[in-house]
DNA sequence: CAGGCACAAATTGTATACAATATAAATTGG
DNA sequence: CCAATTTATATTGTATACAATTTGTGCCTG
């Protein structure tokens, strides 16, 4: 439905946007690359606004630009997929705190809507939009707790994990059923904001044990160090 | 001496170098406009590139990009001051106590060169240099916690302090000298993780208190609001 | 003389053309 | 036949030209 095949005559933003959802919910591997002339053509402009987006998803670590060579969907390495996680513990068990003690009805009705959808795409078997669905829960409570800066680093950290669990996820075809984000609404529809905090933070090292990040160091770092006898 | 008087061919990377600098040292002040084809004169290059430095400006918080009126220096509502500070005050003291349970001798010398040239330049009366060297001290720490994702987002939000410092600074030519970074370096020299952490809250805690923030709620966000008696 | 309309100037947005670079292919020497 | 070098192709980087939009100015009208 909203794949990329719109033809003629989109902004930098609705490419950046369309772009971005590609790679969230997997369609866009890391590694893959996005050459200019393809995107511009797909999206029917001049690869000058097409840079634009390349480089703006670039800015939210989703893509990784090298000089003369192109665009590529990153590939977090190991380290930056602990940082990730690392930084997420900073920064949402304290705006799922300070969500809960400011939810209003509307709130609730909106994230239990998130998480219908989120269980109606992994029933149609569409782990990579249920995927997506999952980060936009995470980034609806840091606009609950009227953060719009935290929320613009969640929204990096969000897609960043994204790629993480393309790369690191232990087992692809597992249940990721869980009731963490059930949880977390009937604390913050309570208000009890200690226990939205607590939860949160559960939950993440809860998705974090899920992931195969034992240090086999990005393999191939240096080739010739390897190979050096 | 680094001022913006480069003649010719520059990189996107040293235009946004340079005018960063000139923004966090308060000679481009908050409200700034900066023309595309001044830049691009200024630094010798084409439009384009200059576009290049002026967007990843945008994208750090330090300019506001609006559609066919062009760049300016980013002014923060007291909303933005707040979440920055509040943002600080999640990442900073965890990450200053990373950085002492791993500080090497090297990184203390080097924090101590920082501090000698902040009070330098506060003795030359060059305040917008010691603000710039300051916020160089706080992202001198993330990097020795080795925690470049952290670095990056603390990076953002030290170039907002910035503008906040700039526009919501209570006695401009008051003595800002403090002993926090100090004793910060001390607990670090120690290895004291939980003196860090804490002398880390109260500096943050201290800067934010000596910035004024009461609500006089941005004067006209909403004009028609405000006149509809 | 004030207000509004139209026109002119300035500035940004987009597309295209050309230059620089990296990758792939082909050719030559061993 | 393999390796190394050269050539060719493909792709990105930069500059420039043109289009769209906004802002400023002056004129006209009431």
């Amino acid at each position: 439905m909203s794949s990329i095949t719109k033809t003629k005559s989109a902004s930098a933003e609705v490419i950046t946007a369309q772009l971005t959802e590609a790679v969230h919910e997997h369609r866009l591997k890391p590694g893959a690359k996005l050459r200019e002339d393809e995107v511009s053509d797909v999206f029917g402009v001049s690869r000058t606004v097409v840079r634009q987006a390349l480089r703006a998803m670039a800015f939210e670590g989703l893509l990784t630009i090298e000089k003369n060579r192109g665009a590529f969907v990153a590939k977090p390495t190991l380290k930056e997929a602990h940082e990730v996680f690392q930084a997420r513990a900073l920064l949402e068990p304290s705006t799922a705190k300070a969500a809960a003690e400011r939810t209003t009805p509307d709130d609730i009705a909106l994230l239990e809507k998130h998480i219908k959808e989120e269980h109606e795409a992994l029933d149609r078997d569409q782990p990579g939009l249920a995927l997506k669905l999952s980060g936009d829960f995470h980034l609806e409570i840091a606009r609950i707790a009227d953060q719009q800066t935290i929320e613009q680093f969640l929204k990096q950290l969000v897609s960043r994990s994204s790629l993480v669990i393309a790369l690191y996820w232990k087992r692809r075809n597992a249940l990721c059923e869980s009731n963490a984000h059930h949880a977390l609404v009937d604390a913050m529809r309570n208000h009890d904001g200690a226990a939205a905090e607590d939860l949160m933070k559960g939950h993440l090292l809860d998705i974090y044990s899920q992931l195969d990040l034992r240090e086999y160091d990005e393999g191939y770092t240096s080739l010739k160090e390897a190979l050096r006898k």
